[in-house]
Formats: structure tokens, sequence, C-alpha cells
DNA sequence: TGGCAGCCGCTTGCATGCCAGATGTTGTCC
DNA sequence: GGACAACATCTGGCATGCAAGCGGCTGCCA
């Protein structure tokens, strides 16, 4: 119940058996790191045989880990044209949040009686947000990553494996859409925190439906500032 | 818009230009088509090499195929033992029905008002159904594939695509549970026809709330029956 | 008879090579 | 100068080959 992501999971590391990571999976990372967090912007036209070459391996695992990042609708493949990075529709952040505001709200609100494993995690997450803002970290990853883990906690809880997969597909091309955007100022951090906590103890009370209304303000809020900052 | 399912479609023919189909399209559809319909069965093992064998391509093209299965929670990979066919947890039906009533729940509850192509592919997904019955195919595809129709032109014409492409993937792996355990008795189906009837009916009118009751109880009935006739 | 070591055959992982489709370019002709 | 045809060169699609992990079988030994 720990894995952080879909598929070949990038990180939960902890210390499995070190198995030597298979150069799909290395592609996998590679690319899904790139296509993530913006570097490969979308639009872009990728080179199987060029990634190949930056990473010392052949086409094969490169051709097999882009068939799963289409899969996952990063990644659009043009028969012996190319990849192109899956250009972001005009609706595509509005159905994001809509999607997420179904999943997450039914989730929160299935909830009605204190949970103390969930409550941990979601103080878990809350605690790394405040370091990294202490740490005057607000550009680092270390804040994305919490929030996630945040958000995730709750959908996971819920105990559906089917509705937390399809949830993690989502938070993945959202990151995608807010690396473009995302203006984070400190005041705005601050007051995501402060709405996690809000959120936290609603769900600590057991209030489920309260949870329910506080997530989608949370959410919304969160949408109308990114759409801000992307014009 | 006319994808019936997700990634490589196997339906929805049209009269493209005839691209000679990709072996690796090939081995997807077969092995799809068989894990949906129960040929391979859950637990059991396939090897790469077999399935190439059989369609007279090589391994490679079998092997990708695979891992989009795998994507899809279809197939589980184990590496240098084989491909697992994914075995049906004990909560998966009820996962799904879940994630069913959820996402379905919500988008005919947004129908508000009349949607004159939406009545005509609920009516079009009813007649279907009927002629299968009048012509005593019950066990035959087309009414499975008309069932889907029907309730995916509903999640379709709500228009986010993020939330229908996601809810095709739920009906893949329902299909391959109720590949199991359907009991298909004549008066069972006439009344899930007349359930279309009224949900249909729902929405034409513009009823959406009534509408999501209706599909709620059609569902949950669906299920139930199931259930009993798989134990 | 029971336990264990070694082997054999299965599996996949991945590199490589060949081929065909697609595109941009160049040269020619009007 | 513009249009078109042939070519050069890029792309991926897929077959093939080799190596290595894993499991089960066999045969030895106590």
């Amino acid at each position: 119940m720990a894995t952080t992501s879909s598929g070949r999971s990038s990180g939960g590391a902890a210390q499995a058996p070190q198995r030597p990571v298979s150069a799909t999976t290395t592609a996998y990372r590679f690319a899904k790191e790139r296509l993530l967090d913006g570097r490969f912007p979308a639009g872009q036209l990728l080179s199987e045989n060029e990634i190949a070459r930056d990473l010392g391996i052949s086409r094969t695992p490169v051709r097999e880990a882009f068939l799963l990042l289409e899969a996952e609708g990063l990644l659009e493949l043009y028969p012996r044209r190319g990849a192109l990075v899956t250009p972001i529709s005009p609706t595509e952040s509005d159905d994001l949040l809509e999607a997420r505001l179904l999943t997450e709200g039914h989730c929160a609100a299935s909830v009605t009686a204190p949970d103390p494993s969930l409550d941990l995690a979601l103080a878990e997450a809350i605690e790394a947000q405040e370091e990294a803002v202490g740490g005057g970290d607000v550009e680092s990853h270390i804040f994305t990553v919490a929030d996630r883990d945040f958000h995730r906690a709750i959908v996971a809880a819920h105990g559906n494996e089917i509705i937390t997969r399809q949830y993690d597909a989502l938070r993945d091309r959202q990151q995608r859409i807010s690396a473009l955007a995302t203006a984070r100022s400190r005041e705005r951090i601050v007051q995501f925190i402060a709405e996690h906590r809000e959120i936290a103890s609603a769900l600590a009370a057991g209030e489920g439906a309260r949870a329910r209304e506080l997530i989608e303000e949370h959410l919304r809020l969160a949408h109308e500032l990114a759409r801000g900052a992307r014009r």
C-alpha cells in the first residue's frame, strides 16, 4: 500500500532486494520525469533513437516505455513519424478538476468515523509541507510531493484499489499541467497548508461530508489560481 | 468520438484507410479478446512465444501487447517467469460497482435538459438489445456490446474525455468478471431492457437526478444477480 | 527413503539489423 | 520563378539472436 504512482513506481524506493532495474524501467522513469516536469514540453517530437543514445541502451526498451506512456495519455505515437508529447487540450484542466472533485469528494465523504492511520498520513504530509516552506523550499519538489501524498491518502483510505489507481493517473496528468504555470507565492502556499489542516481535522472528527465541502473549495481555488497564472 | 474501447480499439471498425494493422495491434486484440471473454482464465500463465507462434509473428509485438495489457490491469508480468492473467480479487467486483455508480451516476445527474443525440444513441442501443433477444440471441456478444454502448453513451455525453476513458477501462475489467458467471435468463434480460427504457426516458425528459437513481438501482440489481450466479 | 546438488529447458530482457513508410531536399523542366 | 519528380535520410516496425534468471527434474549420497 505504499506505491506512489502507477506502474513502474519511481518513488518509494525503500530497500528492496536491489534488482538491477530493467532498462525499460529506466527509460520509463527518465521520460516520465521529463514529461511531468515540462522538460519535454507539450507538442515536442521525441525520438526513440535519441533517448536510447542518451541512456546508453537500445531502442527496444525505450520503445516499450513510450508505449506505456502512450497508454497513460502522456504521449501520442504516430507510426513511423515519432512520439508527440500530448498537447494539453483546452479542456484538460477543467476535466481533471471535475474528475478530482468527483473522486476525492466521494472518498472523503465516505469517512464517517475517525481513522487513526489516515490521520497520521495526513499529519505527515502537512508536516512535510511546512518544513518545505520553513526552509524556503517553495520551488522544490518537496512541496508538490507532499501535496500529492496528502490528497492521495484520502483516496487510498477509502480502500477501493481501482479508484485509487485511476486517481494516480489523474495526478500525473495534472502535474504536467501545473508544471507550466504554478505561480507559487509564499502566502498562497501557507494558505493551502491551512486548508489542508482544516480538511484533516474534519476527517479526524469523522465528518466526511464537511471534509468533502472543504476539499471542493480547496481544489476549485487552486484551479482558479493556476488558471490565472497560466494566462 | 466513436472508439469503443481504450487504446488500440478493437471494435468500431468503420472503414478507415485500411492500414495493414500492426502486428502489435494484432497481438493486443488477440490477447485482450481472450482475456475478456475468459478463454485466458484468471491465474493462467501466458508465454510470449506461444502467442507469437500462434499468430505467426515474432515475440517483440507480443511483448509490447503484454505490456499494454499489464498497464490496463489485465495481466501481471513477472520478470523471467511469464505473464500471469490477473487473478480477480475478492473485492474487485464490488470496487468496480462502486466506481461505476460514481461515474455513471455523476454523468447522468448532469443531464438537465434533453439531448437529442444522446437520446438517439440510447434508442439505438436498446433496439439492438431487443433484436438480440428477439432472435433468441441471448448468449451472443450482441447483447453485451449493446449494453456497453448504452451505458457508455451516458458517460460520453457528459463530455469529459478523461472520465470517459477511465470508464472504458472499468467496463473492460468488468466484462472479464461477468464472463465467468452471467446467468442470462431471458426474463432477466427483458427486465434489463425495460430498465434501460426507463433510464432513457428520464434522460430524454432532462431529469438527470431521476436517471441517476434508476441507474444506481439497475447496476446494483445486476451486481446482485451476478454475485448470486457466481456462487 | 529422504534430502540436496547440479543440470536442463523453459522463460524473458535487450541489442541488433533489416526494411519500409514518411519527409524534406534537390534538380529539372516548363 | 514555380511546380513536380526523384532521391537521400530520417523515422519507427518487427524479426532475430544471444544471454541470463528461474524452476523442476534427476540422480547421487547418506
